[in-house]
DNA sequence: AAAATTTAATTTGACGTCCAAAATAATCTT
DNA sequence: AAGATTATTTTGGACGTCAAATTAAATTTT
């Protein structure tokens, strides 16, 4: 139950959805805000007028792409998201990379930077800062009004803790608990958020408008690790710490196959690009899984080979299958969701591993939990 | 996103917020109710004079119970939910039972029924057409004006789907597919739900302030089967057809122990009564378990076998132990949840099961995914 | 016993939001 | 140039909340 409701909160409210409602369609004629949103003509001019007066959204010429058709009457004005009215930084934190974005507020990405950096043997504290000078020196080279700089979203590999605002452990790290939204807010004194990387490529998904906003849906991505994202009723849940759906460290077998976390069974240790070299290549279990992502080249070569019928390769990939099958059965009698969406490098051997994926979703779950899925 | 905001919405809110402050904090002075909503007095005023007028509240004496001290000045006129405001039936069914209780509109529990009745063998149709025939007997035995009823809500055993409106598969019967919803909707014309057992008893830890109304709590139900309910931020989770967190058949193992349900490895082959009655006596994982449930002092007679040091007991439980810590692990992993809540009957044994199950839960997920928890 | 005090509840007047309907604006058609 | 058409703004009214003033009903003080 939330709270009690007022005539600010309306205000507030219609503000948003019109606001929601250009972010979504784009640049649009005061009559259609008022058809997309439900909001009365009248209404549209009031709340426009402020917005306008507010800096967030401007008059953007007339409506040039008219149909011949439709032109006759008065001509529409274009509204549309004023773009410099905040900016807002996305940073990408990968094995061996941190990548920057800048993004206006009509949600045009303005800048890219990508900065290697060899992670993996960095000390935590030295990294906290490395991450503070780059993104000054990114701000830097996008020469806008810093005073217009809202936000800054981080997305990073591994496990986060959105409470300690630290990533707790990383495949991109040697070392845990690197303190991420402390020392930018400290510098940059705007809202810092932190979260999983899958749990943003879902983020991603939902604003493309692939995953549906009603419901639930679970995407799986697959590629150098095995991550996923939940989306409940439009919103990506993130768990207590910002870290859920860690699917590649759910553990599939107990006492299993070695995995790059030091635990054994997880279903990574089975499924991702070096579980699936390792099985191929007839390797222990116990076999020390390497720091770094396999090269693009040597899994496709895997895959060709599988496709020639190599024997090994195709087990490889058949027991990669089994393993997510079976961590989809164990989600799916969790969740019970209404879609499953698969995304990521890993998805190219996707008719490699789909039979065995499927048996083993038949065998791990009663039929009455998927009959909507 | 919600859509637009007007002055209904406003008032609707407003109306809502102070009958939940009367459903959860009982008979309130106006005073008082202006401080629980956060509404101004006027407001107050206004709204429980429409609410009275409706029918919805009614005022219900002087305040007895205050404290001499603070018995000075106009004395508060205390008002309630209206008792006759609104009926609503709650009907359960299990194996070999259906239990109906009413209420009213305050909450009170005004009537209980127990029926026991053969459904194990019962066919779908004939189950359906007896549900009906017993909730309008049962209606008649409680003398209440039909017109008030307002709602019927019935929870099971078992996987439900709320599209069909029927019970998919429950260990309560042979057969699957028994109507529910079209049924009971079509003889009395009010709203109908459907919902899993578990979820169920969720939902009233909730009402009962057990489970706090942040974050995500899995509430784990032990017993004659093994379910669990999720409760994100205050709501139940029901996923896409009202049987979320199946987690009693949860796969734990590939190919494993023979389960109630006719799979293999589900986690209640292994962790409810039956799993692990079956594994005390040592017999085998193929052994197909009883449709009924194990009678209590069977299981008394286990747990005080385990405590004398009886080594196949103890064994059981261990074994039961590490399949939901397992289980739990995995929905950790998932989830990310703040609070995990142990209830049912199953939790006398907890201290036999516990050691094995934090074990299991140690070597089955990454710490850093648990520091919240 | 009457006046003063205290606290509860209601009434009054103002403010803010939305909406319907009327008015105005800017184009195209005839 | 007048009429038609569509977009936007203006006007007046409805509804809901709130602050402040008023009324109500008790206890305490004089």
């Amino acid at each position: 139950m939330r709270g009690k409701a007022d005539s600010d909160l309306v205000r507030r409210q219609n503000r948003l959805v019109v606001l929601e409602a250009l972010r979504v369609h784009g640049p649009s004629a005061r009559v259609n805000l008022g058809r997309l949103t439900g909001l009365s003509p009248a209404t549209i001019t009031t709340i426009t007028m402020q917005l306008i007066q507010d800096g967030a959204i401007a008059e953007c010429g007339d409506a040039a792409g008219t149909p011949e058709s439709a032109r006759r009457g008065r001509p529409t004005v274009l509204l549309g998201l004023k773009a410099d009215a905040a900016y807002l930084i996305a940073i990408k934190i990968s094995i061996g990379m941190v990548e920057f974005v800048l993004a206006d507020f009509s949600g045009l990405i303005l800048n890219r930077s990508h900065v290697p950096m060899a992670t993996y043997e960095m000390e935590p504290q030295i990294f906290s800062k490395r991450l503070v000078t780059e993104t000054r020196i990114f701000i830097k080279t996008c020469k806008i009004n810093l005073g217009r700089l809202v936000q800054i979203n981080v997305a990073a590999q591994g496990v986060t803790d959105n409470i300690a605002g630290s990533i707790a452990w990383s495949p991109a790290f040697k070392l845990g608990n690197i303190a991420i939204i402390g020392p930018l807010f400290n510098e940059f004194g705007v809202s810092c958020t932190l979260a999983n990387d899958a749990n943003m490529i879902a983020e991603g998904l939902i604003a493309r408008k692939t995953i549906e906003p009603h419901g639930t849906t679970s995407c799986v991505f697959m590629g150098y690790g095995i991550g996923m994202g939940l989306v409940i009723d439009g919103a990506v849940y993130h768990g207590s710490s910002g870290s859920s759906a860690e699917f590649g460290h759910m553990n599939h077998m107990p006492n299993g196959a070695l995995c790059r976390c030091g635990r054994r069974g997880c279903l990574e240790a089975y499924a991702s690009d070096y579980g699936i070299l390792r099985s191929a290549e007839n390797l222990s279990d116990d076999t020390v899984p390497p720091s770094h992502a396999v090269d693009a080249p040597v899994m496709a070569a895997l895959e060709a080979a599988a496709r020639r019928g190599d024997k090994n390769a195709v087990a490889a990939f058949q027991k990669a299958g089994r393993a997510i099958g079976f961590g989809l059965a164990r989600m799916i009698a969790l969740l019970n969701p209404d879609r499953i969406v698969f995304t990521g490098a890993g998805t190219r051997a996707l008719d490699l591993i789909e039979p065995s994926l499927r048996a083993a979703i038949d065998e791990g779950v009663v039929a009455a939990l998927r009959q909507n899925l």
